[in-house]
Formats: C-alpha cells, structure tokens, sequence
DNA sequence: CCTACCGATCGGTAGG
DNA sequence: CCTACCGATCGGTAGG
C-alpha cells in the first residue's frame, strides 16, 4: 500500500516515509488540527508545497500515519498471541508488545495519532481503520476467554476487555521513559492487576 | 472565578454560560483546534467578533470549559467519596459519580474537553488544572488504600490507581448512550473487576 | 521537488 | 453585543 514506487534502493532515502515520520510526531505532540503542512514540510526541509507531491492532502498524510500505528501493533501482539505459552505468558507477552508499540521510541507517534487523531481522518478512511480495530480487539477478546478457560480470570465479558483496553491505552498519558517503571515492570504489574494470584493452582 | 457580574438574575439568560456550553460542545466534537470562534458564536447566535466581549481569547475559553469540567467532576466523586459507607460502597459510589460525568448528558462535553484538550491550554493554565487534577487522585488513592486496609484489594499503588483512571476515563472511546449497558451497571462491574470476590468475607 | 501564488479562513480588535 | 475590518496563516495548486 506504501509502494506506489517501485524499487526503492537503501541509498536513496524515502522521502515518503520521512514524511509520515515527522507527521506522525506532529500530529502527536500538537494534535492533527493544530499541526500545518509548513510543520511537516520544514521538519523534513522541504518547501511548503512539496509534500503535496507525495500525498494528494493531510488527510491523506493522517491516514498514513494512522494505518502504519495500526498495523505495528496489530503485528506485534498477533506475533505474541501465537507464541504458543501458557495463557498467561502469552497474556503478559501481548501486554508488553502493546505497551512497547504504545510508548517505545519506534511506534509511539504513530500509536498515540491513531488513539487520539482518527477522528479527523475522513469518513472512508474511518471506516478502514475501524475494520482493523475489531479484528485487533478480537484478538485480545479470545486472549480473556482464554484466561477464564484455565480459571485465571472470573470475568471475560466485552466490558472487561473494554476497561483492559483503556488501562493499557491510558498509559500514554502518563507513562514517562524516564521515569522509575520500565515498560516490561508495567506489563507485569497490570497482568498481575488482573489476575489474582488466588486462582491459581 | 465565573462571576465577574454581579447578580445575574434567573430572567436575564446568562450569556457567559450559553458561551461556555457550547464551545464545550464543539470542543468535545471537533477538538480545540478545528472550531473556530465562528463556530462557537453561531451555536449561540452570536456575531463573531461577539464572544470576545466575555472572553478575551479562545485559550480562554478552553480554561473554563476545563475549569467546569474539572469542578463538576471533583465535586461529585467527593461527595460520594465522604458519605460515610462502607469502604467498597464508598468505591462503587465513586466509580459512578466520575462515570455519570463522564458519560452523562450534563456534564460529558466539559470532561470529554479536560481529557482530551487540555494540551492546548498555556502554561498558566495548565498548572492551574494539574494541581486541580493532583488533589482528585489523591481521592481515589485514598479510596485504594481504605480498600487495601479492607483486604478487598491485593494491590493499592500508583499503578493501580492508573491503571483504573485509565479503564475509567477511557469508556469515554465506547460508550453510548443508547447502548445495552446503563452507567450504574458499568460501575458495578468495574468493581467486580477490581475487588474479588474470594477475598471477602 | 521548488517557486510563486491563490482564495478562504482564522483569531482578534476598534469604535461604536 | 454588532459592524467592519486587519494581518496572518492556512491547505492546496499550476507550471516548471
């Protein structure tokens, strides 16, 4: 979907994808509305018009960023769920792989647009990022029933997966990668917030 | 802070007020960002240079649409945190002042905007809303630990208080009001989340 | 990808 | 609270 020209080498850099780099970092410090074309295109030193020449409008640039969160941490934590562990390593292995897209220096831009900027995108592309969701959701859903399966959990409904989900997406909002818990500690504090100890055995 | 003309009477339509509900409104729809002065003026039918006669910017406006959310929100989970019920009563009352502002009818465009928008405030005001914001979760850490002390939950630090701002503040992304679930019972459940049965009695 | 530019719209103000 | 307006800035485009 990125790939509209082909044979992209190494050495010659990807303007596009330094686009959607700094928009994605744009677009989360001050919010889709508040950044301007001139931000983006003075963040990569091109001229104010020139990343028109990569994307048809800023719609279009949100999109991209929106998508590449998307499917980042769909990866990631599809690649965790189907680590064939025990319930809960897999359950802790998924938080931690979408606690590390959510605030890693690599994902976080592009996570965090996604989770507060989708808004803005336009009703087709919406549409297009709400397919993905539920099959992201989906996978998160079937982690619970899994839980619950094997006793390790009392309620696996869609509204304890709704408040998992607002648990783990808050974190953006104060979570600091300076601060005194790393992420894998955060994960392991919420699998344990979760799952009493008490169940088990 | 709001009265700066003195006694209003009921009969006189408080323009101020009108201001504040709607750019709450609009805030709460479109962001910050993208309404525009016009947009606020015309929802109470007003010319646009009109609203800089009650507010001097639009940063202005934003602060006391942050400012109500924060007061209306603060003062119903302190009263329900203060009527003297048993420790996971006292929770669950709580659980449902912040949702039923969160979510309702009267009070979720002034929240939904302290959520979400208070990035664009300045400096000034911002601190002004942390320190606010500060004393508010020092309430439900407070409630955690009368919970703990209860040995209703395994769990009462900071992390724990995130994690359920986080699952709290987050229903903000799912619920609806026309949904299957009313806020009563989405409090309830959150309760049964977090407090386990087994550890009663 | 730059130059040069357009029409539209923005937050805010003077003066009443 | 309206009228009339300002300077600045916006997303986007034509033509190279």
């Amino acid at each position: 979907m990125a790939a509209s020209r082909s044979k992209a080498s190494a050495e010659e850099p990807n303007r596009r994808a330094d686009i959607v780099r700094a928009a994605g970092r744009l677009f989360h410090e001050k919010g889709y509305s508040a950044t301007t074309i001139r931000d983006i295109a003075g963040a990569v030193d091109m001229q104010s018009g020139s990343p028109f020449y990569h994307f048809k409008s800023k719609h279009d640039m949100l999109r991209a960023v929106v998508l590449e969160g998307m499917d980042t941490i769909n990866t990631a934590v599809a690649r965790a769920a189907t680590s064939g562990k025990s319930p809960r390593a897999t359950f802790e292995a998924m938080l931690r792989a979408h606690l590390d897209q959510l605030l890693g220096s690599a994902g976080r831009d592009f996570a965090a647009t996604l989770l507060h900027e989708s808004r803005h995108l336009d009703r087709e592309a919406q549409a297009e990022v709400v397919a993905l969701k539920d099959g992201y959701e989906a996978m998160w859903q079937q982690a619970l029933n899994d839980l619950k399966q094997a006793g390790l959990i009392a309620d696996d409904s869609p509204v304890a997966r709704l408040f998992l989900m607002g648990a783990l997406n808050w974190t953006v909002q104060w979570y600091r990668p300076d601060g005194s818990r790393s992420v894998a500690q955060i994960a392991r504090q919420f699998a344990r917030l979760l799952i009493d100890d008490t169940h088990r055995g």
